[in-house]
DNA sequence: CTTCGAGTTGACAGCGCTGTCATAATGGGT
DNA sequence: ACCCATTATGACAGCGCTGTCAACTCGAAG
């Protein structure tokens, strides 16, 4: 039933090796040859098998993707970059969650023991770590010790040598400020995201960078914190808004929180955007879907599953070590002229 | 550095075989010899190479999960109760997202050209099948042809005396309807979902159910077709809403749908839940980020993974080939009494 | 016509583990 | 004390593939 490389050498007449050498895309092949074996492969319907393969050259054609599910669409996106880099090349992509609460309970670091206990058994050829995985020091370290190549997605902390992928932030951040500036605001409030999360301060920097530069300063209660989630964007604005002088536009460095900022806005009766603005970040389904449709910066999430899998497979030395994505402004009804 | 059954089997001063046994709990050991063996692979910190042991015993303890993401959130919760049956077996998951759309291109099915290319060459002990896809004979095809055991999730067609695992819909959509029908509402108004989806008819079914038992009579004009998008239910609304005698209560046959019909009912300035009651099905997060909160119907996502994942690796020949998980209806504050 | 090297191919061992089967130890019944 | 059934253990082959290295082919240079 299924067919062997014995059954293909034996049937375009070469040896093992032979078959193997072009199956692997080897050189030093004869074309002629080359043809031959790949039309009896062919014919064969002839698959390798791959945990063969995998013993006798320890590769195993697996990449792992951890991650620690804060929110599933950003690593479902991550994923399904990362399995096309995957499939294009033969690769297959194991997902293995890692839960960052388990590291808390022992200072030892439940959490390395968890990527180790997962990871040493499946000998995968690398490992995508997602954010915040890529901040955690016990995790790159298991890794490291484990022997797994790795590629951090935008991760806070520096990785030395090795390659990450990432977007700017901080560009983002500012280009989003910059427009809200262009449509004449000048009393911007900002909504900061939870301050574990790496990308966190970098759009609030991305945001003062732009209003430095614009000359326009940044009142203290204009400056909210969050946690990423909708209740405490909608906290924020509530505070905001009823302040003696409201912002007219408000930057919440997420999607959610800004649908939590525009949420309150309409139950306070303000008409988005004549009387004010809001922006978001990330372009996640929910910016479509609320009222009017949300102004946001759309992450190359997907494009950074790709190219982290992709360099992780076929390592690119002539690029450099740190591979930055291209974002995008999103302009839709959120935002307005003053 | 990496341990090897020979370290442990020296070190425990037994045969390769016997750690074998210890290590795939196999009968006839004797307890003091498993221990010992334990004690010594515990100390050299070995784990047992999936590679050789899937070359030596055919198997690969990898479950793929197939998926033609409709939904991210669904299959990430599909995902991660599956991962959680793996990982307390020793199984890794591999996630295979094959797109249908590629079918329609051809006649003879790229569709499961695409689910063999991906699974051919990786030899699963297990497919964990998802609805649309479970729901696609040429794929269900593949799968028997590769010799693949598959579990279908949620779906409608019949698959012989193969397990399944579900959720009861018809039950579910019934008892939605029933609490609607509990607070006093008799103008009730459905909105379909998809219907090349399984479970909209089920939805629809259950909803009818309800009716007639309760004597109320389905007014056509009350039956609105959506897509399971949010737009789809916020257009359905407005429909409903416009008539001379609109429905006192509107049952969305998902949250998505739901939350664009309490968008519609809040910019109408309809108070929600004293002027119309709301209800959703699903549980997504959108259910909770609404205003007011929605009330859904809670599905066992997480659980038909793990049932699934858990079915495939360990059979249980003992219970029913049909596995139905309990569903919960989540009140919160879109709906209320008349 | 020989020599040499690049290009091409194959024989063989072995990756780490498990299945098969043979062997050894154990223990209860006579 | 002996036998046999049962349990416990080990020797060995081989899963399907690739790495190593030796061997062979062939045209160009000497």
């Amino acid at each position: 039933m299924k067919s062997t490389i014995k059954d293909v050498a034996r049937k375009a007449d070469v040896s093992m090796k032979t078959v193997s050498r072009v199956l692997n895309k080897e050189p030093n092949v004869a074309a002629k040859t080359r043809e031959r074996v790949l039309a009896a492969a062919k014919e064969l319907r002839y698959a390798p098998s791959l945990a063969a393969r995998g013993l006798a050259s320890s590769k195993s054609y697996l990449i792992a993707l951890l991650y620690d599910d804060p929110t599933p669409s950003y690593i479902a996106n991550i994923q399904k970059g990362a399995i096309q880099a995957c499939r294009e090349r033969g690769y297959h992509l194991v997902a293995e969650p890692v839960h960052i609460e388990d590291a808390e309970a022992g200072p030892s670091g439940d959490l390395s023991a968890d990527v180790e206990r997962a990871l040493e058994r499946l000998p995968v050829d690398g490992a995508i770590l997602t954010p915040p995985l890529c901040d955690q020091g016990n995790v790159v370290q298991a890794l490291q010790r484990l022997g797994i190549p790795y590629v951090p997605v935008a991760p806070s902390t520096s990785h030395g040598d090795i390659p990450i992928v990432q977007m700017d932030d901080v560009k983002a951040a500012k280009e989003m400020t910059q427009y809200l500036i262009s449509l004449g605001h000048k009393k911007i409030a900002f909504i900061k995201g939870n301050p574990t999360h790496s990308a966190s301060p970098r759009r609030f920097n991305g945001f003062r960078e732009a209003m430095r530069k614009a000359n326009l300063d940044i009142r203290a209660d204009y400056v909210q914190s969050g946690d990423y989630h909708y209740r405490s964007g909608a906290a924020a604005a509530e505070t905001l808004l009823a302040l003696e002088d409201p912002p007219t536009a408000i930057f919440a460095s997420n999607d959610d929180m800004a649908a939590g900022a525009l949420a309150v806005a309409n139950r306070l009766g303000m008409v988005v955007p004549d009387q004010l603005s809001v922006g978001g970040f990330d372009d996640t389904p929910l910016a479509r879907i609320v009222w009017p449709q949300m102004t946001t910066v759309r992450q190359p999430i997907e494009a950074l599953g790709y190219a982290a899998a992709k360099l992780l497979i076929t390592p690119d030395l002539s690029e450099e070590a740190v591979k930055t994505l291209e974002h995008d402004l999103i302009v839709r009804g959120s935002t307005g002229p003053l």
